[in-house]
DNA sequence: TTGCTCCTCACGTCACGTGAGGTGGC
DNA sequence: TTGCTCCTCACGTCACGTGAGGTGGC
């Protein structure tokens, strides 16, 4: 009395579907026939589908299996580059895990690019000068992308800086101009703590051209007309 | 300047494959798009972007990651659930490796069942008794399992036995009779110190009557006809 | 005119799950 | 006759990869 594919199928606990499927693909001989085409399998099928199943269980590809099968490839190497394989994906999921427990615990997703430590300027941060600071990052030459992370975490606290981020879009002539003023002198300074930024688009890895007009657009984007106003005005100022 | 498919791609490092996919799926929004339908993206687009790879490197699924932006499930919850997740993943990954270690260090694909030992008795079964185990530790009881495991622990290491084991398939009737003259004592023998061998088929996962047309099935598979009639007679003295 | 990029299908991957539609066995 | 099992397609899954065939831009 030889089985049938439920039997087979509950002996090895496996699915009928996995057992068709290795039928069907020859990793399993081919099963006898009774008349009406049922199919009827033995030890040997039973032998070989709890080896599969195993070797499945330890993480072997069902390819990989066939090549088992067919001797095509060296156990003991199947086996090492598997184990190596393993140990990759174990790393990986180990540094996930990591990161997922750090968000845990800080209640926060720091999704700022790293060099940007997010815990130091995260809360004062905008949801407009987070965006802006994402594109820099991408954007940037590796010199300026420093000194921009630097002065990021030593931002200058003065009074200007913070009027212009609530600068109103409709703020007229003298206000900007005002502002302009008071700033410029908070720019020089920054020029020269940090060099590489007067030079901004030296060294972005899509050109400085590229760069540049990145930054324009998504400054236009971010930043009112007002803003983007005093920021050309400054920018002048300092040619 | 917003940037074309290529440019937002490079800039998160993915593939352009990857931006279409996102947005037939609906996680990226739709870009604008030139006159001429090609599709333009920006600072938006790029933040989401890096947002939605940060997320799929840690393991979220873009299912999850939709689930998140619509607000469909609790950031915490989502975190705490992958994270427990991704250990489940990792503990198994970790058990799979210290099999191969093993496959490694013995050299051998241990792929008896559980309870039988392989490492002890591996090298003394022939490759039909190695199927015959596979077959009994699939269709008996609990009870006759762990007895006929202990059997296997401990084979009676007798000549009649290992006489059996090369009996030539033509062999008359006169070396028969004479072999199960000598064996019937020695399996007299394993029922008194293993009753529960004494009723085989009881307690079986899929019926008595299942689990003996399996076990006979599989002897006339795996031994000749000789040892086939010798097992009978013996099955017979012995009632 | 020639490459290069862009577009939209649409099939392939991996190991099966899950019906769909039809037939044999008790 | 009624369930139950068996059979063979064949689509769906997941996150894209990889052309195929056609068009715009320098």
């Amino acid at each position: 009395m030889p089985w049938t594919i439920t039997e087979l199928a509950d002996l090895a606990e496996v699915s009928r579907r996995t057992v068709r499927h290795y039928n069907a693909i020859g990793l399993l001989a081919p099963p006898t026939r009774r008349p009406n085409g049922y199919k009827l399998y033995d030890d040997a099928h039973l032998t070989r589908l709890l080896q599969i199943k195993r070797l499945r269980g330890l993480g072997f590809t069902l390819a990989r299996i066939t090549d088992l099968q067919d001797g095509a490839v060296e156990p003991i190497e199947a086996v090492r580059s598997l184990d190596a394989e393993l140990a990759g994906t174990v790393e990986r999921l180990r540094t996930a895990r990591a990161e997922l427990r750090a968000i845990l615990r800080d209640g926060t997703s720091t999704d700022l690019p790293t060099g940007f430590d997010p815990t130091a300027l995260g809360d004062q941060l905008s949801e407009a000068d987070r965006s802006f600071v994402v594109v820099m990052s991408r954007v940037l030459g590796p010199e300026p992308r420093r000194a921009y992370a630097d002065l990021l975490r030593n931002p200058p606290n003065d009074p200007a800086s913070r009027e212009f981020e609530h600068l109103r879009p409709d703020a007229g002539e003298r206000t900007r101009r005002d502002l302009v003023d008071r700033m410029v002198p908070v720019v020089r300074n920054i020029h020269a703590t940090f060099p590489a930024l007067r030079e901004m688009h030296a060294g972005s890895p899509h050109g400085a051209g590229f760069a540049k007009a990145s930054i324009e657009s998504t400054k236009r984007d971010l930043y009112n007309a007002a803003q983007c106003h005093v920021m050309r005005d400054i920018a002048a100022a300092l040619a």
